[in-house]
DNA sequence: CATAAATCGAGAATTATTTCTTTATATATA
DNA sequence: TATATATAAAGAAATAATTCTCGATTTATG
């Protein structure tokens, strides 16, 4: 589709739209179902029905991914979930840091499903002496300010913020120190980085949003229709 | 603007767009710290400076929630604050039962933060008999079996999943049986509930799809330009 | 009191995303 | 082998969301 210089995957001079992004790892899951039940290979309108998506919708995103289907056979599911994961970064493995010990920031230490998209947390900071020096689901717990010149000497470049709101600019600003490339934010407030740092933020206040807004809004019509009186 | 019957939010026929619903919680969050700070009034190019965000959208954003501004002065925190809690239901308490009493949903049986959104959590609910007649965070922790029948005679409407993806169905299975009118469901996989009952779905995979895939693109980018050879 | 500057509000234009339409192709079946 | 059918692929059309433009309004200032 390209020049063919080896690589599959399109290398556009505009990003993949986010919708996109955020429905591949839908497809992946099932995928990967699908493939543990014994299938071979799978059609969009297969995947559209599952998933309650439209078809076309589906054939787009996997186009990004360069996979190429056959007319009346659709896809090879193994090729589609490597795919996936080479075009999402899922097939190499990436390490991470994490900056704050508490609740949130020990749940995700202690979940193993983000191996499968080859993240990995290697060590945890905290400011908290009494949190430093602990050993949580295997991560090591050291205090924040080791935190840049450790990260530099073992080149890692993804960072995960789980500190307070009100702390969150600070650990951005340490592993910006350390070089971080990419921060998953789940403190709920706005972080400054270079440009050149990737952030999303994980901000839950946001889906609550929608939630309670559409809930919200529901039961306004549905007293309405119901009528009760002012 | 409508017919004026007393009530300030517009019912409108179509619902509000997502992207303006997980915008609002961003402005709320600045307004609370800027009334804070002792401000009493604000402009949409003073958000937009702070957020990084395009003035004009943000008075699109505003506007769905019935409040007017004024030329020259901009819009009165308080009323801008109350009329986003207003529009997205913040204003009003809604008590939700959890299921899955694990690591992530001991977090956030723990996390104080939702109180600010009116949501909060009254119950946990598991399988697991050793964690069941416990009190976490203050919270009982009873057996699932008891959940629909405890919702109903408690009129509790909102469901908060944290079980294993494997379970979700399940679990959602049981808030529909008590009566569930919104999910949160923070498990990765996709649940089946009938039409009149509101999920969204907080799935971490799909953001660290987000950010990874950049990353990676990026990586790849910087590996061409800088000219590391096959 | 006139003028300038900032900002809202409404609508137009642009851009992004989704959905529809058509065509070509591979497989199965008669 | 011919025909029917499901489906990918490509492009067009429709829809949704964002950004731009401009007129109106309010406040501050000379
Ligand atoms: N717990 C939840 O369920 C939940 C839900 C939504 C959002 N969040 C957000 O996630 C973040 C963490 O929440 P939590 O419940 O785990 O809080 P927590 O208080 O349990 O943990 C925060 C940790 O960060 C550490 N910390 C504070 N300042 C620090 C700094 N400057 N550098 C390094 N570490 C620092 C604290 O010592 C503590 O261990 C918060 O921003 C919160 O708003 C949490
Ligand atoms: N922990 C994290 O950081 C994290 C991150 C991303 C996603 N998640 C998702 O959140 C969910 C919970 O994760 P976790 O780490 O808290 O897991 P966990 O194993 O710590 O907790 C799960 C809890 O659910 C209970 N449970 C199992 N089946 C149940 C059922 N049918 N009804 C009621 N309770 C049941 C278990 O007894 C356990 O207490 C999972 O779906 C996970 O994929 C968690």
């Amino acid at each position: 589709m390209n020049e063919s210089k080896g690589r599959s995957i399109p290398e556009t001079v505009k990003g993949v739209p986010e919708p996109t992004l955020r429905r591949l790892p839908l497809y992946y899951r099932l995928l990967k179902q699908l493939r543990d039940s014994g299938r071979a290979g799978v059609s969009c309108t297969m995947i559209g029905t599952e998933l309650k998506l439209d078809p076309t919708q589906i054939r787009k995103d996997i186009e990004v991914t360069g996979t190429v289907g056959r007319p009346k056979v659709g896809y090879d599911i193994n090729e589609l979930i490597c795919a996936i994961e080479r075009f999402l970064g899922w097939d190499n493995t990436v390490e991470a840091f994490l900056v704050g010990a508490g609740s949130l920031g020990e749940a995700l230490m202690g979940y193993g499903g983000f191996t499968e998209c080859g993240l990995q947390i290697v060590a945890a900071f905290d400011v908290d002496p009494t949190k430093c020096h602990r050993v949580m689901h295997g991560k090591h717990v050291r205090h924040v300010s080791k935190l840049p010149n450790l990260m530099r000497r073992m080149k890692v470049r993804f960072g995960i913020i789980t500190v307070p709101a009100a702390e969150a600019q600070q650990a951005a600003n340490l592993l910006v120190e350390g070089g971080v490339l990419a921060i998953w934010n789940f403190a709920p407030a706005k972080i400054q980085v270079p440009e050149r740092v990737i952030v999303t933020n994980e901000d839950l206040y946001c889906s609550l949003a929608v939630l309670s807004q559409k809930m919200t809004r529901k039961l306004a019509l549905s007293r309405s229709k119901g009528g009760s009186k002012p």
